[in-house]
RNA sequence: GCCUAAUUAGCUCAGUUGGUUAGAGCACAUGACUGUUAAUCAUGGGGUCCUAGGUUCGAGUCCUAGAUUGGGCGCCA
């Protein structure tokens, strides 16, 4: 009967002596004079199952005692439990074939390699242990947040990933445009004829889904988006990438703090979500990647969050004693250095409420002290700002007012101020970067090892 | 974008004050080995020392410029 290694390892106590057959990969052939040992490795779970080969069972033993490190073959074989082994069992094979060679220069060793190298062989880093774990987690993490959703009967809508919108401030945009960018049509005046593009105007990969999903929840009250965003600023750091995924709920009938409840409610839902279905690569992450990741995360699940306003996280900094590039100050934004000494102040996640108004977006909810925002960040080791959102201005006089202060071109924006007008009511929301949530679930600490294909500044191979 | 460090074999690295034919471990090849598990042991092949200039009798090593990569910062999720 063909078997998947997951399923071996579930079900082999009832398998001994029993024959199998299982197809993977090679991942290591320790060849002695009449046996030798392969470890295969299938993709369906972390572990590798350890195969014995005889040459008194096999006739093509000569030519498997060479089968290099990346070989695709076909076992066929008795289980035999070894409880007294470094394996709980292992495949006494019968057979032994080569479906696919693994040529010479294979670059993936039995060894430890650099992220940087492996960053470079990013359609063969799967095979690893630690980015099989990661990318493993990432599809069971990406189930968590469509469960933890739809079991609290949230609608999900697949916001538009082409807009016209760029009135966000969220970031540079990446154009989009049909035109021809040597001659491109213009007008009598010399300026690029958008008229004559595809959407007949100005068009962009969005910045966000907020905006469409605000839309939703004053139809269906609980929504949420989950998909790719795109920013093509030139940042350059571990946390930053080019294309990356967020979540974005909206929910009605809400305020700033029913958003922080689900804020929390959600990290930890998904933390418990993958330390329940991932136990042998969180137990990796935790011994080779970042020790003490089951202690934090435990802690995490089991304490609640730290809620401090942003003049109440200024005074904390102010009264540390702690030396700092950029000083702290009322009114003024958070500087990398203040967030990481934040984040350590409380040992673990810490919510920032009620930010100044000037440095947050234009639909934030105005506060009655005029001078700040109903707006939250939360904050996490090592992967800086986990969540950023806000109760959204419902009130029409007061939106219209700030998009004039902050020069947000009101006429584009026509539907979303008719949100206002017909059935507004208070509502809030937040984005959570998806891989930065994976990053914070597994340790690791570049962004970029944490997505299949990473894009960033001049880097778009694969 | 700014600051900083690095670039030597397929991978990870060493390379003294500028001086003979640039080394090691792993990988690969050949062989040895009756329970290995990043197996071990022996032998062998493998180099545009990132690129382009320059200094020098002589450059992997010093100088200039560029490329790429890492880290920090900025912008943000």
């Amino acid at each position: 009967m063909k078997y998947s290694v997951r399923k071996l390892y579930k079900e082999y106590s009832d398998l001994d002596q029993k024959q199998i057959t299982l197809f993977g990969w090679v991942r290591n052939n320790r060849a002695q004079k009449e046996f030798g040992f392969i470890n295969l490795n299938d993709g369906t779970f972390f572990e590798t199952i350890q195969v014995v080969y005889e040459s008194e069972f096999l006739n093509n033993f000569k030519d498997v005692q060479k089968f290099r490190v990346g070989s695709a073959i076909k076992v066929e074989g008795i289980l035999l439990c070894t409880p007294d082994r470094k394996q709980p069992f292992e495949i006494k094979a019968r057979y032994v074939e080569l479906i696919g060679d693994s040529q010479e220069d294979y670059p993936i060793q039995p060894k430890r390699h650099t992220r940087e190298f492996l960053r470079e062989n990013a359609h063969l880093r799967p095979r690893t242990n630690l980015f099989s774990a990661v990318f493993r987690v990432r599809s069971v993490l990406t189930h968590a947040v469509h469960t933890f959703f739809q079991e609290r009967d949230f609608v999900n809508l697949a916001a538009p990933l082409i807009t016209a919108s760029d009135a966000e401030g969220a970031g540079e945009t990446f154009k989009v445009t049909t035109l021809d960018l040597d001659k491109p049509s213009r007008t009598e005046e010399g300026e690029v004829d958008y008229n004559k593009d595809f959407f007949q105007k100005k068009t962009n990969l969005t910045v966000s889904g907020q905006l469409e999903a605000e839309a939703w929840a004053m139809a269906f009250r609980d929504v949420y988006t989950f998909g790719p965003t795109f920013r093509a600023e030139n940042s350059n750091t571990t946390t930053h990438a080019s294309e990356f995924w967020m979540i974005e709920p909206e929910i009605a009938f809400a305020d700033l703090k029913d958003d922080m409840q689900l804020a929390e409610d959600m990290v930890k839902y998904i933390i418990k979500y993958v330390m329940d279905r991932c136990p042998e690569e969180m137990a990796f992450f935790n011994k080779f990647v970042q020790k003490g990741l089951l202690d934090k995360l435990n802690s995490v699940v089991s304490s609640a969050f730290e809620i401090k306003t942003h003049k109440e996280a200024i005074e904390i900094l102010l009264e540390s004693n702690q030396k700092f590039e950029n000083l702290p100050k009322h009114g003024e934004d958070l500087a990398t250095e203040h967030e990481k000494f934040l984040v350590k102040h409380f040992d673990g996640p810490v919510f920032i409420t009620d930010w100044p108004k000037d440095i947050k977006a234009f639909y934030m909810r105005l506060n009655d002290d005029n001078e700040t925002v109903a707006a939250m960040d939360l904050l996490v080791p090592g992967s800086g700002e986990l969540i950023g959102g806000s109760q959204r201005e419902e009130r029409l006089d007061l939106l219209e007012k700030r998009m004039d202060e902050m020069n947000v071109p009101k006429e584009d924006l026509w539907w979303y101020l008719d949100l206002r007008k017909y059935g507004g009511c208070k509502h809030a929301g937040f984005g959570l970067g998806f891989d930065r949530m994976l990053m914070y679930l597994t340790g690791v600490e570049n962004i970029r090892d944490v997505i299949p294909f990473p894009r960033t500044p001049r880097n778009c191979e694969f």
